[in-house]
DNA sequence: TCGAGTTGGTACCGATCGGTTCGATTCGGA
DNA sequence: TCCGAATCGAACCGATCGGTACCAACTCGA
């Protein structure tokens, strides 16, 4: 099966930037779990940066994806988009979103790795607060922003403890946020 | 001024790993920036990784001690506990907090590294959960859990934006969780 | 004053880093 | 079936990784 080198790049990227790391793997381990040769990595990328590009652009677009069935989901209450997210913390081992972790381990924030992996999170902040416009909410900008936080403190507190518990304090949180302001 | 070799090295460490990273820092930066020789490093620190751990209690105690003056100046307001959180997103270039950068950069939940980093914020988790308690509240052990939801919620999202917006966000969302129950 | 201990500097170690080059082989479309 | 394109594997590159060993200079207490 030597063929969709570049499939296969980016599929082991995904599986040991996300097991170990993104400075963590070097390109060695990328070619021995893909089984692709060094000369066909540099074929489809230029270097390493460009396959990390890569899978944040395939992370941006599944996450995306999910979070649109997930709003669908939820129907009118908001608050029902954190049971998916424990639903997603349920099945998954937790070690943390691609962006956050690559904005982390690239933190200059003019690297162009951060640059991509923020913009991740701005495309995501600009869905809800899309979402939460349709659903009729005055204050969906600053509500999305606080959605966006939430989900993010949720993700950083799985990482500690494992399992849907953070997810389910969020949407609590969530709840009183929306009971706030009906 | 050749002495005092180890306090030059942490300070060094908490400066260069702050500003690009633990893995992204090799020994012979810290060795160029502390002025300290290669020597000295691995005879007070046996490793690298010696070396974040003395990091990563320095910081530990600092921010524990910031967290005790903030509880402190919030009276009986909990929500108060994050314009301290405005004041110190204010001041300083933010790049995410050691602790949180720790984990992610070292994902593993069995390294070292990652659960010297995961118990500084269970420290905190604790020096909320008593704080809460000691105001009364019977929600005390949950209210904290979301409280450093909140806080690691703002400080991520405080790396995009820069910044005192994400501590305020979190203050805002705190109010509406401790009108919820009062 | 003197000597033990700490210091910074340098050479060096094997391993790995990201990246280039050159075949030998295999795949896939005409 | 055949030929170009894509593939894998290996040798190789300079640089850097974390870590060791040795040395001259310096500090500081007895």
């Amino acid at each position: 099966m030597p063929t969709h080198a570049r499939e296969r790049l980016v599929a082991a990227a995904e599986q040991l930037f996300y097991e170990e790391g993104i400075r963590a793997v070097g390109v060695e381990r990328l070619l021995a779990v893909s089984g692709v040769g060094r000369a066909s990595f540099y074929r489809h990328f230029p270097s390493k940066d460009d396959l990390v590009l890569a899978m944040l652009s395939g992370y941006d677009e599944r996450f995306r994806e999910w979070l649109a069935h997930a709003l669908r989901e939820a129907g009118d209450d908001p608050a029902a988009l954190f049971d998916a997210l424990a639903e997603r913390f349920g099945t998954s081992a937790l070690r943390g979103c691609a962006s956050i972790r690559t904005m982390i381990e690239f933190v200059d924030p003019d690297h162009p790795l951060h640059r991509a992996a923020a913009a991740h999170k701005e495309a995501v902040v600009a869905d809800l607060d899309r979402w939460l416009a349709g659903l009729g909410r005055a204050d969906h900008a600053e509500l999305a922003a606080q959605f966006l936080l939430l989900i993010d403190g949720a993700v950083v507190s799985a990482i500690r403890e494992r399992g849907p518990g953070p997810a389910h304090r969020a949407k609590r949180i969530a709840r009183a946020l929306l009971a706030a302001q009906p």
